[in-house]
DNA sequence: TATGAATGAGTTTTCATTCAT
DNA sequence: GATGAATGAAAACTCATTCAT
């Protein structure tokens, strides 16, 4: 596209984002199934057509409006996490960064799309293409974890990355189901309350005796 | 039980019995999203109008199936892991009960329902509603594994329980996204391998020395 | 039908006035438009292919649900206005046989039969060979009130009989609209007020002065 | 005035304005239970969903063509009989009135509407909210018909006003059902030869001899 | 860039009616 | 007489998408 200048790009990168914002929005208080062109057109005040101009169907606005959210969340957990090597700091960062993803909303939007992807072949493989990253995130945070530990090589790291990640999910699943996120809460504070335990037992020599 | 009462004997009409059968194979095959009425009656062989003759709407006879499908599934995990009390023969079983719901195919269908209640919110409430005795299920289990130990009274066995069934259907979700078991597979092989180090510590006396 | 013995031709006729009454029933807690097979069969507690058994289809029922309402009040008017020849008892009674109407409900069940048969012209058809007797029994009463008097051969008894049965009906298509028999209650007390004079006038030897 | 507020402006959209005459049409010729959404489609040659932009719902656009109907006809009824004082030019111009509503068939695609009105509850409250300018126009006439009278005082304007727009009312329905406009006509012959008789009585000094 | 208008294909649901028992 | 089950047709309405401007 040589014959779009900067302000032009600018333009439309500004036009793309209200139309992001305002599917994340919809998404976010009607769900996957009341994200229509015409509730997300509504949401930002635009007209339903501007969303084929700049998006090639509603399942792509969607899924462009998951990989934004994606990425960017992605990037603020590797920044947080960068230098954790023990659980009792991961699960309080984590805690923190589930709360911030609360807050926002917009994991539960997300939540809506993963969800939604049900009802089609093809979005749920663009939106599995997207966790992709996340699994290798969690694998190179477990590795870390127990690298010098009693349990280095008897943990699978990519095993254990992908029962965290299916976790995480299964968490936000059912707490979009029933719209509590108390469960999910208890489940934090009991990580938090057993972590230091867990941590003790990774970095100790552990001598086992028999129960008899 | 030869006198059974009007309403259950409506409930298992043998036309009821190849709606609801009809229903869970078009979920399997099409999806949430493609168990339109036209589809299930397609696949079922019958009117799209005789669903509205046995149930009051597409949600209802979802729901339905999803009740029958958890209900009977329920009752299979119960008996299977009446005895169990230690974590090697419970991965070994539920390896097993796992594999018998991926074969049957309607795991994937009931999942369908529970991605597809992100549509609406009254399906969601009463798909929740279906968890509860999953969640008082794996709880007991739990109990049952660390009496005994010295875990007990460490390890909060409803958040634990929460955390398995999250799992549990975080697993599905990931699995139902992309179409492939084998992470599935190798998670539950990873249990097996690392069942018994856990039932160890489990059941031992530790002694934890100082690591440095 | 001569193998019909008289005690099955009793409860042919009394399954049949059941239907009846369910359908009048019906028509007037829902309206023509609620008034469906399914919806008489549950107010009459009966199933919905019973009503096939007695009646052509839906409509046969409702027209001959009206015809029976038609009959019986047409007959009922004629007795109660039999010796009437003036105004003053004509709106008297006619207040009280409209008020036996509201009562029994019925009136109402009728006119949502009437207002209905704008949905097919063959049931306006028949509700219209309902209202020739009615037409006719007006113009008698119409007769016999100027017979003797100064207007015998200035009023047009076919007219104004059209009038008031004309009058009638549209008051009681108001009301059904509004759902509120205050209005109609006050013409007829309007009714009752002016007909002694209308009496006078009608009766008298009257001398037309001019007027300026 | 150029300057016409926005609501007003898409209220008089053409396209707007092509709908509401195809369901006139289609009232007209296939009656309330004729006008589905397919059917005035096809009679406009637009698609159904075109209603659905433009209205909220089937009954919705009804009564927008009611709407737009009775306001257009009040507005002429009011210029129409503006000096109108007696009843002689009263019944003459109220006939070519109504021949000019019988002409454009508009009036029986109303009476449609408000026929159908039985259907739904809703649609009846709002067909009775169009009634009432007619009521307080009726009575604005009658007032003006016996003032200065004898008969002033002693006729409720009100109930009058009710009486005249329910006759009317129930002509229309009545002709309507035997889709004959005879009946109707020969009333209002016969009210052009009793109106210089009835103006008389009105205007004159009366005496009132006794009849026997 | 943006929009109002328009559309074809699809949805859920309801209805009157029929049929075998 | 009566019923449960079944059906074809049609209803209202919604959706993603396109097009002319």
């Amino acid at each position: 596209m040589p014959s779009v200048t900067p302000m032009r790009r600018q333009a439309r990168t500004a036009a793309r984002a209200r139309i992001l914002a305002a599917a994340l929005e919809t998404l976010e208080s009607a769900g996957y199934g009341g994200a229509t062109a015409r509730a997300i057109a509504l949401t930002g005040g635009f007209n339903q057509a501007l969303i084929y101009y700049h998006f090639e169907s509603i399942d792509d606005l969607l899924i462009a409006a998951l990989e934004d959210f994606s990425e960017r969340r992605l990037e603020r957990y590797r920044i947080a996490l960068r230098d954790v090597t023990e659980l009792t700091p991961l699960v309080a960062t984590m805690t923190s960064l589930y709360e911030e993803d609360v807050q926002s909303g917009q994991l539960a939007a997300a939540q809506e799309v993963v969800a939604g992807s049900a009802s089609s072949r093809e979005l749920g493989e663009r939106v599995v293409s997207l966790m992709d990253p996340w699994f290798a995130f969690a694998e190179e945070v477990v590795q870390r974890l127990v690298h010098g530990t009693l349990f280095e090589g008897v943990i699978p790291p990519k095993e254990l990355a992908y029962a965290l990640v299916a976790l995480y999910f299964g968490v936000e699943t059912l707490t979009r189901m029933d719209g509590d996120r108390g469960k999910a809460k208890a489940l934090f504070e009991s990580g938090a309350r057993l972590a230091p335990l867990a941590d003790l037992i990774l970095h100790s020599d552990v001598q086992f005796g028999g129960s008899s």
